[in-house]
DNA sequence: TGCCACACGTTATAGCATAACGCAATTGAT
DNA sequence: ATCAATTGCGTTATGCTATAACGTGTGGCA
């Protein structure tokens, strides 16, 4: 299960992401690349969508931003389960979550209405330890 | 706990939204509305906007678009914890669910990270019971 | 060699959302 | 009654997010 080779734009975005503090939109990430050639914001979207289709990152909905993935176990690569992200909405923090009993639960409330999951989006929004502490 | 008294642009909006087979992007209602004298997207925007703090209507989050609400017990206002959304990609129908289990475990999952919630997000997109029977 | 798949670069356009201004109607206190 | 504050409204302009469509170059491989 050898690491996806990336192409050179793939990791350009990896490591932008990788290296920030928190979520990037697309755009956010173009202007940090412009010294590195990027001119257009397809350059960013299609590495951001080979990224996604790898399990490399993350797509936050609700705020149109990526994240790179945390997930410490990678020899799962990309499938491990659900993924919940808390959101800060003071520092912009992003924390990932996993957690059996959820996809469980969700589970069940997908089984109840005869649902096939295919993607499922958690995201909470709200304030972190350190924001909450005043 | 009387019905939220709304503005005639929120109650069209509003109309606009129960009336429709699935969820409307904020554009698709001003053009539906425009016989109605809507000419600018603020005019759909700002309804919106006080539908979703009224708690009548939600925002999908994965697809940019709007839902009248359909939860059954509206004496509990906009107050009835979590929703889930199961979001059908092939005939775009959505389904609301609420489950006590899962707020049970969102919470649990927050309070690990002693994380303050305001506002939880979860959307499935998957297929549903009609279109997978293919 | 010719074909195919894929990444890339570029221009243009589509789709989603808000800023900023001014006006009109409502409310509510003085 | 009147003034001030609030709220909704309409309009123009702008900004942010995402994709369509076209062409180029490169590497694998029958």
């Amino acid at each position: 299960m050898a690491t996806q080779q990336l192409t050179k734009n793939q990791s350009l975005v990896l490591d932008a992401l990788t290296h920030a503090e928190g979520p990037l939109s697309a755009y956010t990430i173009l202007d940090k690349l412009r010294d590195h050639g990027f001119r257009a914001p397809l350059q960013v979207y299609r590495a951001l969508d080979k990224l996604l289709e790898f399990g490399l990152i993350h797509r936050l909905e609700s705020m149109n931003s990526f994240v790179a993935c945390t997930h410490p176990d990678h020899h799962h690569h990309h499938d491990h389960g659900v993924t919940a992200f808390a959101i800060c909405e003071d520092c912009g923090q992003v924390t990932e979550m996993h957690d059996a009993g959820m996809e469980e639960r969700l589970s069940v409330l997908a089984g109840k209405q005869h649902f096939k999951t295919e993607k499922t989006t958690i995201e909470i929004r709200g304030h972190c330890q350190n924001c909450t502490a005043e």
